[in-house]
DNA sequence: GTTCTCCATGTGATTATATAACATTACAAA
DNA sequence: TTTGTAATGTTATATAATCACATGGAGAAC
């Protein structure tokens, strides 16, 4: 559970929606952007925090906390579950990391700088997550919303299915 | 049998959640339904199954498998967590009973008629739930899978909020 | 600079959620 | 009846999340 990802061979990694990037820029900038929005906020972005947001953007996928402790133990921090659920509250908290409900694992958030209704689309083959912007409250759910008076705080909208390069790789319609 | 909404005495059609209804036929609708379709697909609708559904149609709100675990138990049915999950499974599996990915819980399928996408809003106050139906794979998230070439086989779609009799209840906009 | 307070972290224990593995039983078809 | 398959029961375990309390560190108040 180390990597997986796929990693192509000039060394460019892996789907943060499902294309190519600059993965060093990505992981230097997602940091780079959570200190500016916690420095301009009054929030603590602490070692330990910005650890965890490191693994994420490294990760580029949906990681449970135990996968994260994993990986705090290694860098020398405190490794008892309780470290990395507050550190990914902080960071979900505070909008730079989103939970997947669906998977019981955590993202770095794709586009930390504003706020935002995140979507996802999860491969179920490959595990590779994608973020999109969220337009539910304006759709089918916003609309039952108005109707029945229920205000909406907060949307989980996420995807499940086969992402463009599982699906190539296999030609038909198979099942997993 | 028409539109599969509960229908108060006076007629008027309540979207299940957040508003009254007749309860008991709607418990019984629940089960019938059910048995319809399983016989007419050629599911075992078994003892343990069905009476999953009952419990999940009478609770008429998110349940965990350990709640329902412990009312299997009194009902003399096995009593370990695979015997709910399985019985979970088979109902979701086949549209009878969804998931609430957000709570880690189980509700009644409202509308068990036809194949759907649900989506749900859920009150963070008394917990409520009510079914309405999505059509996210036609907004943002629709249009970002064909962009991507994201193949959707399912969606998660949960709005988190106050319901309108909680929001009476608390006079202007508390905290929770 | 010292003290105080608050917040963050560390740690052990526990609770909650979910699945693996395998034996047994019920069912339906040959 | 035999036989294959699906469902159930049960033990054990894996995975996810929280509680409770002790410790430590940064910044404000003095």
């Amino acid at each position: 559970m180390t990597s997986g990802l796929p990693v192509a061979p000039d060394g460019v990694i892996s789907p943060v929606g499902f294309t190519h990037h600059d993965h060093a820029t990505c992981v230097l900038d997602g940091l780079l952007a959570a200190e500016v929005r916690c420095s301009s906020e009054g929030l603590r972005f602490t070692p330990v925090r910005r650890k965890v947001l490191e693994i994420l953007l490294e990760e580029h996928r949906a990681l449970g906390a135990y996968g994260i402790l994993d990986r705090l133990r290694n860098e020398g921090f405190g490794s008892q579950p309780p470290v990395a659920y507050r550190a990914l509250d902080f960071l979900v908290i505070n909008g730079l990391a989103h939970k997947i409900e669906r998977l019981n694992a955590f993202i770095a958030c794709a586009h930390p700088h504003e706020p935002h209704a995140p979507a996802f689309m999860i491969c179920r083959l490959c595990d590779a997550v994608a973020e999109v912007q969220s337009s539910s409250a304006r759709g089918a759910l916003g609309a039952a919303a108005r109707a029945t008076g229920f205000r909406i705080e907060r949307t989980v909208v996420e995807a499940e299915g086969v992402c463009p390069a599982c699906a190539k790789k296999t030609p038909k319609d198979e099942c997993a």
